[in-house]
RNA sequence: CGGAGCGUGGCGCAGCCUGGUAGCGCACCUGCAUGGGGUGCAGGGGGUCGGAGGUUCGAGUCCUCUCGCUCCGACCA
């Protein structure tokens, strides 16, 4: 991409209303705009990012065996009063009429929905284990909105749902989808701890909120301090091997790790002291089983191997992609700006023209921006070209400000021996090298 | 929903107390110069001062109502 032909209106200065670092850095880079409280337009380069988190959840999402699908963001008032939510959910439910008077709702979450699409095809244990999930917009209507997409009215969510004949069943689906949550945030550059979370009715220990350590998280979290260095799985991982993933899991979940709201002082004492992590968590995730609650009151039941009919065990598991935009920025900034975990940036390359309009810059420009893309078919790099007649420094401070990981910079000084120069933005390194070890270089990093 | 605060050009703000021609910085446009970390000079365009009503000869400024937004608390991916 051209930035003289993109569209990325970056601010020099700061918004007031913007509070927390992410929220500031999002809007000063030009990737979102608040259109109302708590909801927001995507703009090109946060949409990049967005899509990027959200393949990456999808893929692991597959990878775990969860199968994709799109359900509504209108739902029909009915299916609530099915399971009593449409009662209980309260104000936090945005609730519309048709022209016909009919009561709909905007989807705060879909576990009517998929129930519904459940019974109206699942008769037998034969066809479980099942999960499906989508990656669709909700709307909740928060009482106070706050800190930029992190806590929108109107967010990105994956949610999926699983289906089990029993609880043991419904615990290796809950293991399945503890482990791709595990991967997952690894696969952002995320370091996330499970934490015990409130079951509600249900009871039990299977209900976990994965949280980012960061200073502006909303929620007091006690965890151990083994927790951030902890291998996560690899990609080959067997998600049909049961007892594996619930070694995993086991491993998982036994140093100490609560929210405030499940924080047993006693437990935490027992933690060596020097071991202790009290900090502050961004709720990235949640998963959690809830047995027959919906499946009872809808009539989700499937034939049991002994003939009986039995109410189907579910549970269901969230990650939110549009806070997850914010979460990153929170955990991988400096002062200039957005430094992006590779596996998320909008753009893998920026190339910086010093002086557009003399020759030699232009077209070594050219050449990295050609061979860094590819040709038609190649999975080339993204390449954020900037070729706009402006100031270097309004440009090197734009580029930090967006966060690529890797800049190329040709300017007339080094051009003249066919150099360009690489920096990193994590490290601030420079390198001077020829074009074409250049292009070897970049290539072969990504 | 309780408490606090803010709405003046795209962004950041001053002006309001004490009513009298709507201002500053950034951004934007034109020209010249400049070119390795938010460039210099000169010229220029853009605002129903959130909205409605009122007081007044006259309202951005005073009064009433209203809408929007932000922050702090209780709730949530």
């Amino acid at each position: 991409m051209r930035l003289s032909q993109y569209f990325m209106p970056i601010l020099k200065e700061t918004p007031k209303e913007a509070e927390i670092v992410s929220h500031r850095l999002m809007l000063r880079a030009g990737m979102v705009r608040q259109q109302s409280a708590g909801i927001y337009s995507w703009l090109p380069l946060g949409l990049r990012v967005l899509r990027k988190i959200e393949e990456i959840v999808r893929e692991e999402q597959n990878r775990a065996g969860a199968i994709e699908v799109l359900m509504p963001t209108i739902q029909p008032a009915d299916l609530w009063r099915e399971s009593g939510r449409y009662d209980d959910y309260g104000k936090e439910m945005l609730r519309i009429k048709d022209r016909q008077g009919r009561d709909f709702l905007f989807g705060p979450t879909n576990e009517e929905m998929i129930t519904e699409i459940f019974r109206a095809s699942i008769r037998s244990y034969k066809d479980l284990p099942l999960n499906l999930y989508h990656i669709q917009w909700k709307f909740r209507d928060e009482v106070r909105p706050r800190f930029g997409v992190m806590r929108g009215r109107e967010f990105l969510m994956k949610d999926a749902y699983s289906f089990d004949v029993d609880e043991a069943g419904a615990r290796a689906s809950y293991n399945r989808m503890f482990v791709s949550y595990l991967r997952t945030f690894a696969r952002l550059g995320l370091k996330a701890i499970p934490m015990r979370a409130d079951t509600g009715p249900i009871g039990g220990d299977m209900s976990h909120e994965f949280h980012i350590l960061a200073d502006t998280g909303e929620s007091e979290v006690f965890c151990h301090s083994d927790y951030p260095d902890m291998a996560v799985p690899d990609a080959d991982i067997d998600f049909r091997d049961d007892s594996t993933l619930a070694a995993i899991v086991n491993q998982w979940t036994t140093p100490y790790a609560a929210t405030e709201d499940m924080h047993d002082e006693n437990e935490w004492g027992q933690v060596p002291e020097a071991n202790r992590i009290s900090a502050r968590g961004i709720e990235a995730g949640h998963i959690f089983y809830f047995g027959t609650k919906y499946s009872q009151a809808m009539g989700a039941r499937v034939m049991t191997p002994d003939g009986s009919e039995t109410p189907v065990h579910m549970g269901s598991y969230g990650i939110g992609p549009s806070r997850l935009v914010a979460a990153i920025i929170e955990a991988f900034h400096d002062d200039n700006g957005i430094i992006w975990p590779k596996s998320v940036t909008p753009f893998d390359v920026g190339i910086i023209n010093m002086k557009p309009g003399e020759k030699a810059c232009d077209e070594a420009c050219e050449i990295l921006y050609a061979q860094l893309q590819g040709g038609e078919g190649s999975s080339g790099l993204d390449v954020l070209y900037d070729d706009r007649d402006q100031r270097a420094g309004a440009k090197f401070a734009g580029m930090d400000l967006i966060g690529l990981p890797t800049q190329v910079v040709v300017g007339p000084r080094s051009i003249k021996n066919g150099e360009v120069e690489i920096k990193d933005r994590r490290t601030g390194e420079r390198v001077n090298l020829t074009v074409e070890a250049a292009l070897n270089k970049l290539r072969e990093d990504h």
